[in-house]
DNA sequence: ATATATACCACACAAATGTGTGGTATGTCA
DNA sequence: TGACATACCACACATTTGTGTGGTATATAT
């Protein structure tokens, strides 16, 4: 993981309004940077610019309008700050080890066609830590396997969110909870869990 | 929840190249649209626009390029198909109950400023349903109250991920997994746990 | 002393972009 | 038939936006 170049403070500023600018879904022209910065010329933020760019931190195309886009390296990270051992806690903290994106924490780089949510409601998948209130991201069509959680359709036409089981070639659904009993009638398999998150 | 109002083919096919431009981060200006499109005059795609925009899709601001947004109706959202009742299940599959925008679930509309990420390990907390793996999100300088999860620095200067408690005035911490003593040492709350994100 | 980087401004110009007006053709509804 | 909506095109024009050239001044490094 690279670190981030040397910035003056004012490098600092305009990086930070082309981010936010970005953030609000429309990147800003030349001129609303020097605008907001207070520069009276273009020329000026163009001499930014470059400094960004040969910085690395920003890319352009040209000719185009509000074409500035920023790169890996001054995309907004997330810091990991360090491995939280929840047995025994062994890393300082401030030793930060790297960082993810939001994006490649959420969902990474799936389109989102295939893509759907449900709440989990209940406590047969507790074991597996999947709690009552927990939104699962579920993938569609996913070629899915032996032990993965699944969301399945039963006969009843309702979904449940449970793990795929095969024994002697035959698929069964079972709960991560002693409390329920597998499911051994006909079922369909949406999708695949991929992801599980839970606000406090 | 409104439903999207009913669009003519070549209105939903501008849309999307609108939608598919903006998740490129570089909205599109009325020539592109027209190119992509295959119309050959601006004033075809202004005619579009309009549409859009009086359906409600589509916001605009004048005289600024790429001043394209799409309003709430329009953006993408992950469909919430139904509550998973992991117990019985209770739900009907297609009856989609409403929307949850991706960044909604993931962070809500927190600064990033003062939030950072915790990969968990060990099995400390495995009663909460946080397992070995798990990014933990956390907000700094928090309000931690009693029976909060939180980040908590101990005098060995690391970090661990415990639930807060008070009894008699007192704070100390504990662990979500009967193995696991509690721990009444000095302690320094980081942050709080705000959000839990596990990928299979 | 010279080079190099930071930190700006002025201004002309070209290209991109948005706006406005006025068309044509087709079909539907009353 | 007339009114209206959809579905386009042409083109002039104004504004925005990016580009290019050429400045000034200050500080630091070699």
């Amino acid at each position: 993981m690279e670190k981030k170049p040397y910035l003056t403070p004012k490098q600092e500023k305009v990086l930070n309004f082309i981010r936010e600018r970005i953030g609000e879904r429309l990147p800003p022209t030349i001129r609303e940077i020097g605008k907001e910065l207070g520069f009276k010329s273009t020329g000026t933020v163009r001499d930014y610019l470059k400094a960004l760019i040969q910085k690395g931190l920003v890319r352009r195309m040209n000719n185009k309008s509000r074409a500035i886009e920023l790169t890996e390296r001054a995309s907004f990270k997330i810091p990991i700050i360090g491995t939280i051992m929840a047995g025994k806690p062994n890393l300082a903290y401030e030793e930060i080890q790297g960082y993810v994106s939001a994006d490649d924490l959420f969902l990474g780089r799936l389109g989102f066609d295939d893509v759907f949510a449900l709440r989990v409601k209940g406590d047969s998948m507790i074991d597996a830590g999947i709690l009552d209130g927990d939104v699962a991201i579920i993938k569609k069509r996913p070629d899915a396997n032996n032990n993965d959680i699944v969301a399945a359709l039963l006969e009843n036409n309702e979904v449940t969110l449970k793990r795929l089981r095969s024994k002697s070639g035959k698929f069964h659904l079972e709960a991560a909870n002693v409390n329920y009993p597998p499911i051994f009638e006909e079922f369909k398999v949406i999708g695949r869990l991929i992801t599980v998150i839970r606000k406090y």
